[in-house]
DNA sequence: CAATGGGGTATTTTT
DNA sequence: TACCCCATTG
């Protein structure tokens, strides 16, 4: 047991062995909060406690597994439970679940579902879907569920959104689905209408933790309550300056009033930061200092000064890319590796440039989220027909996959199919079914409804797994030859996405013997961003958001901007609420970085309608201290690398942003290439110019290197001088 | 019944 | 600007 506690810091040990009675650890970022976790598990275990009496909530499943395999590794045994709330939920409800008329098969409903899902609602209530506001409905049902906004009546805009969310919440329950919130709402129901289900978990998870507990909404609150009421052995860990999910409904009160809620509780504050560098430290502290809704806690470095955070000024975003491009092309050929570099933004849209600037530079990068494999089209028609095998009742599903691949199911042949399954209270499935086999019915329908039923059927056959079914369902459906009449432009990729589908339910079978069809659609579907996520060899892209709780050597953040980074939102406000929020996005960010810290902004973004330019750097800058580093972009003329900034004066309330504009000017111009001419490129090496495009601030050359080929750059930006043709 | 084109509209973050 | 929906046409 000794041997556990080693090497931890006094108030590390004491987060880890206090372990009866309510346990609030604040622990800054860095400050060895998953190892506390870990280790008190752990600890629980070596003391006697059985794994199975331990509960811990994480707030991804890569956390989850990461931690498990910690536990695992010191304590030497299985069985803790450790998942998210969402897993949990699932997992709890697929045992005991029977409730107004849900059933332990249900489906969840992922975010594009339940777009679906509000689709046909609105059509059947004859509701226009711009005036419904679409989009919107997701969230304001979602806010709605997870207790974090009421739900309203009055006006006649909400009279329609009452409407629409009441059929919403009939349609879920026709069709056997719950969507994310539906998890806990329904799991919470659940133990309220079940109190020998209560029972039976407050019994078993004598003690429980909960990591990010910042980020919990009334619902994970009032779960936890719930759970752990009985021996009060609970103990929560997080950093209210973390706090990024408001809008998702979580509630920083939970963390704030722990010691309301549990007046005996003991607090642990971890401020001791093992992970960064201090110049990092000291502007992401700066920072973080600027909040006013917030208990004081500072960042004490344990690692020297190391380098100073670089700001680096851009032109557009393209220009911005290419910065970013050139900064980890020579951090790599300098030794480090790319694993070990992240470029973080606050809207997904901005990774197209970073993208592009990186694969002309034949730098590898993996993106986390984006346009993510599950979400593409074949994927999900594939995962649909799985679906609906598990839980007939889906007619979201079934909406999506009854003409898919083309069999001549048109409007006429779908409005016999609702039509009787309204009329006999079926789904929409079960209805094909019968109408499949109804002598009556006309031959056409007939025959598509039977080949539809037939496929889904053939999914039973479970020889081989999960896989086995797959690729004998694409068979069935002859889909590959479907996707190659459909989709004439990029067939090929799509063909390839289905084999790589079928690879990865091969190996999904291969680690879980005896799993299910069900199972693995319940994985499937909680899989966040960053779970399916793997540090390769390659710069990692994603969201701020994304990056919490990771850490990397070198850490760029792009788009340092007013408007971008505090992002105004939709509506353009920028109450202090939000502009809290933004700063300690930005302040997560910041503290990813171990060693090597680089914020970048472009003076000219176009927003994507109009062409708006946003142009201011980012507050935030200034108020890390690091606003001196700015160096003005010149309108007229983009300069080759960014000048090194002049120490400024300090961040005195007043001119500070006169401070922006004076700072350092372009260098002096080039004379423009020509074709023919001979140039060296920083990296690249030696090539000759081959044509050139547009001129001022948007000239690009094309060059031509020995071994690379054909590269576009855009004058001034790219690292290229003019050689002579004998060097 | 499918494909194509035009027009209109939406723009943050995600378990 | 880019995507998505719908209507029209083949």
């Amino acid at each position: 047991m000794d041997g556990l506690l080693a090497n931890l810091t006094e108030r590390q040990r004491e987060a880890v062995c206090c372990t009866e009675g309510p346990l609030l650890v604040v622990a800054g970022p860095g400050s060895g909060k998953t190892r506390v976790i870990t280790t008190r598990v752990a600890y629980l275990i070596s003391g006697g406690t059985a794994p199975s009496n331990i509960l811990c909530l994480t707030f991804t499943n890569k956390a989850a597994d990461e931690m498990r395999e910690r536990v695992e590794a010191s304590a030497g045994t299985r069985g803790a439970w450790l998942s998210t709330f969402h897993s949990m939920c699932s997992r709890l409800l697929r045992m005991d679940l029977d409730l107004e008329g849900y059933s332990r098969n249900f489906t969840i409903y992922d975010r594009s579902d339940q777009l679906s899902c509000l689709r046909n609602v609105l059509k059947s209530l004859n509701i226009d879907q711009g005036e419904a506001g679409l989009t919107r409905l997701p969230g304001r049902i979602s806010a709605i569920k997870n207790g974090s906004a009421n739900p309203v009546s009055g006006d006649e805009k909400n009279r329609d959104f009452s409407r629409i969310f009441a059929a919403y919440e009939k349609a879920l329950q026709a069709a056997n689905a719950l969507d994310f919130d539906d998890l806990l709402v329904v799991f919470l129901k659940m133990l309220k209408s079940r109190p020998e289900i209560l029972e039976k978990y407050r019994d078993r998870f004598r003690y429980v933790l909960v990591d990010e507990y910042q980020d919990t909404n009334r619902l994970q609150y009032e779960i936890v309550m719930q759970i752990s009421e009985k021996h009060r052995n609970i103990c929560v860990t997080g950093d209210p300056d973390q706090s990024i999910y408001s809008w998702r409904g979580a509630d920083i009160r939970n963390i704030l009033d722990f010691r309301k809620s549990f007046p005996e509780a003991r607090v642990v504050l971890l401020e001791q930061n093992f992970r960064s560098t201090a110049g990092i430290l000291k502007a992401a502290g700066n920072l973080i200092a600027r909040n006013r809704k917030r208990e004081e806690k500072s960042l004490i470095p344990v690692l020297g000064e190391g380098l100073a955070p670089r700001v680096v000024s851009a032109f557009d975003p393209e220009d911005e890319a290419l910065r970013i491009a050139e900064a980890v092309s020579s951090l790599s050929s300098g030794g480090a590796p790319l694993s070990e570099t992240a470029v973080f933004y606050r809207t997904n849209a901005q990774s197209r440039a970073i993208e592009q600037a990186l694969l002309d530079r034949g730098i590898p990068y993996v993106i986390v989220g984006s346009v993510e494999f599950f979400q593409r089209r074949e994927i999900k028609d594939l995962s649909a027909y799985l679906k609906i095998a598990v839980n007939p009742k889906d007619d979201v599903s079934f909406l999506r996959i009854c003409n898919v691949p083309a069999r001549g199911m048109g409007d006429k042949a779908l409005d016999m199919v609702k039509g009787a399954a309204d009329s006999s209270g079926a789904s929409m499935f079960e209805a094909a079914v019968r109408i499949a086999s109804d002598q009556n019915a006309p031959p056409r329908i007939r025959k598509a409804l039977g080949e539809l039923s037939g496929a889904v059927a053939s999914l039973a056959d479970f020889r081989g797994g999960v896989g086995g079914a797959v690729g004998r369902l694409v068979e069935a459906l002859r889909y590959a030859e479907y996707l190659g009449k459909a989709f004439a432009e990029d067939a090929e990729d799509r063909v390839a996405n289905v084999t790589e589908l079928i690879s990865a339910c091969h190996e999904w079978d291969e680690k879980h013997p005896g799993g299910t069809l069900a199972d693995f659609l319940e994985e499937v579907s909680l899989l966040s961003d960053v779970d399916k996520w793997d540090r390769k060899d390659a710069v990692s892209l994603m969201t701020l958001h994304s990056s919490k709780g990771l850490e990397f050597d070198t850490v760029v953040i792009a788009g340092m901007e007013e408007g971008l980074l505090p992002h105004f939102g939709i509506d353009g406000a920028s109450d202090s609420d939000r502009i809290e929020e933004e700063r300690r996005l930005c302040f997560v960010g910041m503290t990813r970085a171990k060693r090597n810290l680089i914020v970048t902004w472009a003076k000219n973004r176009r927003t994507a309608r109009g062409d708006i330019d946003f142009g201011e750097p980012s507050r935030f800058l200034r108020e890390s201290g690091l606003a001196p580093l700015l160096a003005e972009v010149s309108e007229s003329r983009m300069t080759p690398y960014p000048s090194p900034g002049r120490a400024g004066p300090g961040t005195e309330e007043g001119d500070e942003d006169l401070e922006f504009r004076d700072s350092l000017a372009g260098e002096a111009e080039d004379e423009p290439f020509k074709t023919g001419d001979y140039v060296k490129h920083l990296s690249l090496g030696p090539g000759r110019v081959v044509a050139t495009k547009g001129f001022g601030c948007s000239a690009k050359v094309v060059v031509n290197f020995p071994r690379l080929g054909l590269k576009t750059f855009a004058v001034g930006l790219a690292p290229l001088i003019r050689v002579n043709p004998d060097e």
